[in-house]
DNA sequence: GCGCGTTTGGTGACATGGTCACAGACCCGG
DNA sequence: CCGGGTCTGTGACCATGTCACCAAACGCGC
């Protein structure tokens, strides 16, 4: 049982925790583009990503969404099993972005793990805190960047040192939580000064520097 | 020392948690508009309201200002201590809307509560939880929701049953997170309405029923 | 009460971003 | 090749943010 040494390795636990979570824990594996949890689902588990990548979205009444922050491995989405325990009042949907592995906690023994282990306190508390650092950036930026800015920014993140990303303008509206048609004017922009290239469904970055310096200018 | 046993009650402690709290926490008492934490400030205690209210909000570079949420009795400024502690990296400030008391629990005694009692970390949990929320609520707010609604909004919490609000335009547009010019314009269109009148730093509610249906329509 | 600097609020012009309606380009199955 | 669905482009218009500037109200010292 490789998952529990992988869990412990990332959130540095004792023998006994260990043990603990063989016992009380299920591990999970879901390929990509399921919807893990949403609207109304009640998490009754601590959600350990140990591969791939889980996205975290907003939907909002009229339908335009927003990306919140992405669960890479070794991360938790306990943001939202903790807000959805605790008031269920809020709506946010996680759907796998790649084929992920996870290892489901339940409540019980996520309490008590949390009574025995320092360690498994500083993992949680650590994850907490990369949480709220994401949203308070995220809150900042959609009030008060420029949208070719923040563009710029997550075309640069997309292609993570590729060339191109592969997403469509309106993906990409819900990635900022704007509207297709402004991502479809900016990318124009961005075609007519040299910084980008465009196919149906792919951009490539044919200045990475360029966008770069733009994404730092506010 | 009846603060330890008005913690106790919103947390549902146990006599061994407030034995530990009178040993390791001190009181602390600060006037209306005291800075509490800021930018760079290490936040080595959890701190935990009594009476009054702290308003979170954080500056951006370009000086435009928004509030994050408010701390009221009872609540905790867990996430950004937290956030501060693990990271550093971003910078809100918290400011006393009133005269504040307060416990400082530091850090040491903050981890051994979490470990021994049951009923602390549900009263962390659940102020993380509320906190989220609150933060998940104003992302999408932000992202999504027209100004004039907003503003009615905030105008209906602020005056909170009172019929009027003692404050200036340029104190809602850091509300808000927006621009003074903007509130006038929208206030002026209220005005027009008769949803409000205003003076010099006062606006107030000429029909609250009224904001109330506007404020309802997004 | 008077003069004066500061704070607060009002306004117009313009840039950016969001909404709506619609058209053309592309893709894929039949 | 045809037809329907998806993706992208475009123009008009409204909402919001920015900038420059002014005027009214206030606080304060005299």
């Amino acid at each position: 049982m490789g998952w529990v040494d992988e869990i412990a390795e990332l959130g540095g636990l004792q023998a006994a925790d260990r043990d603990r979570l063989n016992r009380e824990a299920r591990r999970i594996s879901v390929p990509a583009g399921t919807t893990v949890f949403g609207p109304g689902a009640q998490a009754e588990n601590l959600i350990v990503v140990l591969r791939g990548a889980v996205r975290v979205q907003h939907v909002s009444d009229s339908g335009r969404q927003i990306v919140l922050y992405r669960v890479h491995a070794g991360q938790t989405c306990i943001m939202t099993t903790a807000c959805l325990v605790a008031h269920e009042a809020y709506s946010a949907e996680g759907v796998t972005e790649t084929a992920v592995e996870a290892v489901m906690v339940p409540r019980r023994a996520f309490d008590a793990l949390l009574g025995s282990s320092a360690a498994f306190r500083s993992f949680v508390f650590d994850a907490y805190s990369r949480r709220i650092t994401d949203l308070f950036l995220l809150i900042d930026d959609v009030a008060f960047q420029r949208m070719d800015i923040r563009l710029a920014q997550r075309l640069l993140v997309l292609a993570g040192g590729a060339g191109s990303v592969a997403i469509t303008h309106q993906q990409l509206a819900a990635e900022l939580g704007t509207a297709r048609e402004v991502v479809s004017r900016l990318l124009q922009e961005f075609r007519r000064r040299g910084l980008v290239s465009s196919a149906r469904g792919e951009i490539v970055l044919e200045d990475a520097p360029g966008l770069r310096r733009l994404s730092e200018a506010g």
